[in-house]
DNA sequence: TGTACATCAGTGAACGCGCGTTCACTGATGTAC
DNA sequence: TGTACATCAGTGAACGCGCGTTCACTGATGTAC
């Protein structure tokens, strides 16, 4: 019988708890090396275990990337409730932009994957929950800034507007050619700001 | 010497234009396939030409990508360009970003690599070019509406805006779960519009 | 408490594939004289 | 007008690569009796 330490030191022929490491392999991966790295070879060999083993959690590739994307949507969802818990209301929907966009720029290739999968509507039962809940949340937020005053359908359409502009909002703003004016307006989170801000359109000057 | 006829249907040895060639093969390929399907290989394939022979037109694959996005963003240009030209004065706005939405619906494969490209920040000097142009079209419609009384700042952040919103709607819209909801409002220009106008936040209302 | 056995979760070698790129080559073209 | 020759724009075979996936296998675990 191995002592303790032995157990410690070699590793177990079993692993545990593999599907999830490697979702965290993964998402180490896409932080490490960006989405086009993600094979899932290189998931395996990050994790430390043979090409095959990842076949007895997933049955496929793409069946691992929704599993990554899902973790994705879980943590978009937890960065939305906590921006939601602590900002002023009355500065809410700018609040849970800007929690939006920088989550995205904390996590840029996994927002990619997530995004990917979205796109290519692969299912995602649980995540399309988790989505939904997320617009719930933007929905509650929308309302009661209206007092009430809108109908379900201009609430909708503007939980939609909403999360098209931060979508755009998060791509664009990681584009080089504007960083003098990031710089212009008070740094990275005043441009998410500004840029949101005039939305609206030119009627709607900065504050 | 060959006859006019056996010229035309023997394969030359030289092409004449392969460069073009190759980029038309390529947004062909985009079109059927999708962007995965985009391999250099793919696009002499498509050309009838052998796996060597866009070499001597680009240096590598990245270089020939960029001349496919720059070709989009050429067209894009040209549907944004129609697009102001014909438009009333008043709906300029909504105008050509329901045209910019409709070209990345037309065009889905084209413009995710227009996209990618332009995350990449690949050069694309020319491209920048078109762009800026583009986004001076969009200025100078949103400075027009303001009647002239905007600021230079405020101008391009609401340019900005207007960019993030489209593209947001651009990649949204393709999303299935939102079919009923384009339908209740009176179809896929209809829904465009809808939420194009509710970008400014709850206040707004559709008319 | 021990033992037989089914099941589970790994291994590692192998498969065929399409890819980007390079190479020596060759046919066609254009130019100098 | 004809000819030698440099240059251009193709060919097609080959390279090494990493990929997704499959396979027969084996070590570890849990369960029935």
């Amino acid at each position: 019988m191995k002592t303790q330490a032995a157990l410690a030191e070699s590793k177990p022929y079993h692993h545990g708890d593999l599907r999830r490491a490697l979702l965290r392999a993964a998402v180490a991966i896409l932080e490490r090396e960006g989405p086009s790295a993600l094979s899932l070879r290189a998931v395996a060999r990050e994790a430390g275990v043979s090409p095959a083993a990842p076949y007895h959690h997933f049955k496929d590739k793409s069946e691992l990337l929704n599993a990554v994307a899902l973790e994705g949507f879980e943590r978009l969802k937890t960065v939305l409730v906590e921006a939601f818990a602590s900002a002023r209301k009355d500065e809410m929907r700018s609040a849970l932009g800007v929690a939006y966009v920088e989550f995205s720029q904390a996590n840029p290739a996994l927002y990619r994957v997530m995004w990917d999968c979205a796109r290519n509507g692969e299912k995602l039962p649980e995540s399309s929950h988790d989505k939904h809940s997320a617009f719930e949340l933007v929905k509650d937020t929308l309302r009661e800034a209206a007092g009430g005053q809108i109908s379900e359908l201009d609430l909708e359409l503007t939980a939609i507007a909403s999360w098209c502009a931060a979508h755009g909002l998060a791509e664009i703003s990681t584009f080089a050619q504007f960083k003098p004016l990031k710089e212009a307006v008070g740094g990275d989170r005043a441009f998410l700001k500004a840029v949101l801000n005039h939305l609206g359109g030119v009627h709607r000057t900065a504050s």
